[in-house]
DNA sequence: CAGACATTAATTGTCTGACATATGAAAATC
DNA sequence: GATTTTCATATGTCAGACAATTAATGTCTG
């Protein structure tokens, strides 16, 4: 692991990346400890504050923890389905806001995805995965919800739908196409008579996945995307100013 | 902006989780100017340390970057589709290879995802798109080509089928389903015969995107999954021990 | 001997102050 | 007016110190 002092890029930057590379390449392996700051700081020739930037820096991407007191120091993470998919939802969410992408765009590409769970769920759902979703369903049902609860919830109910398809990789990617959703779908106003037709909507969905009939799961998310898409362009219709 | 002093939190952490909920909550926005660290660290009431490395933590998710001089500064980065696609690709790789996720499970996750896009890519694909597919077949029919090379070409296959979708939110989600695979795929051993077939399912898909066929490009797909799956299988067979 | 308690060593977390370096803007010079 | 110099400001790096934490070790006591 070689660092370049005449490089433009900052020196803990590149002590991360090539800490980073030993970790993808193998070379340090889950839970291996690595040489305690000080060690490090002779290792790079470096002074230890510097190291301890790199250090953050591995640590803000969850590839290291650390832990205080004499057997502590930095450790190789095991990066779990949970901490990745909190990451990809903060940074898709962020690509969304900062990018001004259409709803439309976003909400064709999220719909998408979510048919191509349809088929896999319609052979591996289980009972639990429809109680969630009905689960779902009733709170949605409920008249004195706030929008903000309401998109919450369908922001719940889908992921149920895409959990539903049993596969951990699956999930985790879609994850962040699903939640990325929620603050573009907070922009909309649910009408009482448009969350009826949405629970209606979200109803065939399950009742689909409880026959088990990929081709109705997939009509559903249809009509689903469609009238989404509709109440999108009614708003824009409404406050094209804004 | 409030700092708990006695969290178990390090105060890095926590500095940079309230300027991260910021920048999310819109209350920085794009291309705006964080104050100095010397100003940071009088707000926070800790070092100038303590700030550094909590700016290193944000700069390591490309939510700032940093600029030296008189009226440089921490800016708070736009987050762009190549960066979130390279982030994403990164966390992907890594998450796959330390959690043993089987090829079964990552392979059906892969295909799931490409199938979504073959319907919408059938009515927007351009002929640029086909022309890159068609570059890298003749790059795959290449007899000397390594196996890594051969798995390279065939994740740019994929990504261009990916892309040909033309929903950047899309390709961007996709990315780290596809070339996450590459490590996992890199582990077959084609034969001269095998890369016959896959080159054979491949032009497939190309002459089903060609004559805009969404079934076609499902069942090529399907097939070359099958199959794919079918090589993993026949490795764990022959290395029962690796 | 066993358990409670104190000591110690190792390590990260934080602070302070200094200097190096980059860079735009203002001032001085031609 | 154009060019050069100076300067102020900001991040990048370094060095050294102390605080806080924690496991291992040593010590005392019953």
């Amino acid at each position: 692991m070689k660092i370049d002092p005449s490089s433009p890029k900052d020196l803990s930057a590149q002590i991360a990346q090539a800490i980073r590379d030993a970790i993808v390449a193998g070379k340090l392996i889950v839970d291996a400890r690595l040489p305690s700051e000080t060690e490090l700081s002779d290792q790079f020739n470096v002074s230890r504050s510097t190291v301890r930037e790199a250090l953050k820096r591995l640590a803000a991407q969850s590839l290291i923890r650390t832990q205080r007191g004499a057997t502590g120091g930095a450790f190789v993470n095991r990066l779990t389905f949970e901490d990745a998919q909190a990451m990809h939802v903060t940074t898709s969410t962020l690509l969304l806001s900062m990018n001004d992408v259409s709803f439309t765009q976003a909400c064709e590409a999220r719909y998408a995805l979510e048919r191509a769970c349809a088929v896999m769920a319609c052979t591996r759902r289980e009972s639990s995965h429809l109680e969630k979703m009905k689960a779902e369903l009733g709170h949605q049902a409920q008249d004195e919800l706030s929008d903000e609860a309401f998109c919450a919830s369908d922001v719940a109910f889908h992921r149920a739908l895409v959990d539903s398809a049993s596969n951990p990789v699956l999930s985790y990617q879609l994850a962040g196409a699903v939640e990325a959703m929620q603050p573009l779908m907070n922009m909309i106003t649910f009408t009482a008579r448009s969350r009826v037709k949405i629970l209606m909507l979200h109803g065939n969905i399950v009742d689909a996945l409880e026959q088990r009939d990929p081709s109705a799961v997939k009509d559903s998310l249809d009509l689903l995307e469609s009238y989404t898409q509709a109440l999108a362009e009614d708003l824009i219709v409404a406050r094209p100013s804004g």
